[in-house]
DNA sequence: ATGGTGGAGCATCCA
């Protein structure tokens, strides 16, 4: 089974990307952020292109901002839109997790809070929606997978350059611990121990051409599940070409590939490090 | 060079 997350940024925008995504790489089941839709407009675009690649779809919108979605050819049971106690912002709820039992795992599709700046009000908000996030992901018994965009670096590995975000976000030892906290396995990172592997690159500054990104697009597996995984990478070649979203698509394979490929022989998951130093991060880059 | 891009949508806000 194939599970890929992917923050599309508006899968309106990224419709010609992503069909032709899904023919390629035959996910079994994909985990989408930012869609930034209505779930009408969301049913409205791609229902039919959805049923005729044999996928079942459930999303979780709100319109111009946030929007989550599972895609699953295995079976899509017991959605759930949010989770209980799942914080509000500004006494509105956001349309940020989404999760079914997708083939016998509780797949979650999670667009974690940015935070925007350290002791903000919208700071506070992402730690508490990670902390309601670990008591409801923590009650289950059964086999999970948090999957998505989580807006945390889980280490300094896992950016182009440490200095270059000190005093931001996605960094801070109160972010990381709340990572830390689900007690889940970060598959890339287990698989890929020492290796340079980012999965979003912001748009300015030619960031992408020289892989100056960091590795915030994580799946975060029960024991169960991280025991299963064959293949695990980023598909850096979604981040290329014409209109591309500024993330990479995360895939793992659980047991097989879907076309029966016994994986794991996929390429490094991104370039090998050059050293570069003093890059200014361009200003709001996460 | 103290900027730079892209998506929401129409004035800015967000990442």
């Amino acid at each position: 089974m194939r599970i890929a997350t992917w923050n599309v940024n508006s899968v309106k925008q990224r419709v010609p990307r992503l069909l032709p995504w899904l023919d390629e790489r035959k996910p079994d089941v994909v985990c989408l952020q930012e869609t930034k839709l209505s779930d009408e407009a969301f049913a409205d675009l791609l229902a039919g292109p959805l049923a005729e690649r044999g996928y079942t779809f459930a999303h979780h919108g709100q319109g111009q901002w946030n929007g989550v979605a599972l895609l699953s050819r295995v079976g899509l049971a017991d959605v759930e839109r949010g989770f209980p106690g799942q914080p509000d912002f500004a006494d509105r709820a956001e349309a940020r997790a989404i999760g079914a039992d997708c083939g016998g795992v509780k797949v979650w599709s999670l667009y974690v809070p940015n935070g925007r700046e350290v002791d903000s009000d919208h700071y506070a908000y992402k730690l508490s929606w990670l902390d309601a996030l670990a008591a409801h992901a923590a009650s289950g018994p059964g086999d999970v997978a948090l999957c998505g965009d989580m807006n945390i670096a889980p280490a300094d590995a896992d950016l182009f350059d440490p200095a270059a975000y000190v005093g931001h976000t996605h960094v801070t030892p109160r972010e990381r611990e709340r990572l830390a906290a689900f007690g889940l396995v970060d598959v890339m990172r287990e698989r890929w121990p020492d290796e340079r592997v980012f999965s979003y690159w912001d748009y300015r500054a030619g960031m992408f051409h020289q892989d100056l990104g960091m590795r915030i697009d994580l799946v975060l597996a029960s024991g169960p599940v991280a025991g299963r995984v064959r293949a695990t990478w980023v598909d850096r070649a979604a981040r290329k070409g014409k209109l591309p979203s500024d993330h990479a698509p995360v895939i793992v394979d659980l047991d097989v590939a879907p076309d029966g490929d016994i994986g794991p022989v996929v390429p490094p998951p991104s370039r090998p490090a050059r050293g570069r130093r003093g890059v200014t991060l361009p200003q709001g880059s996460r």
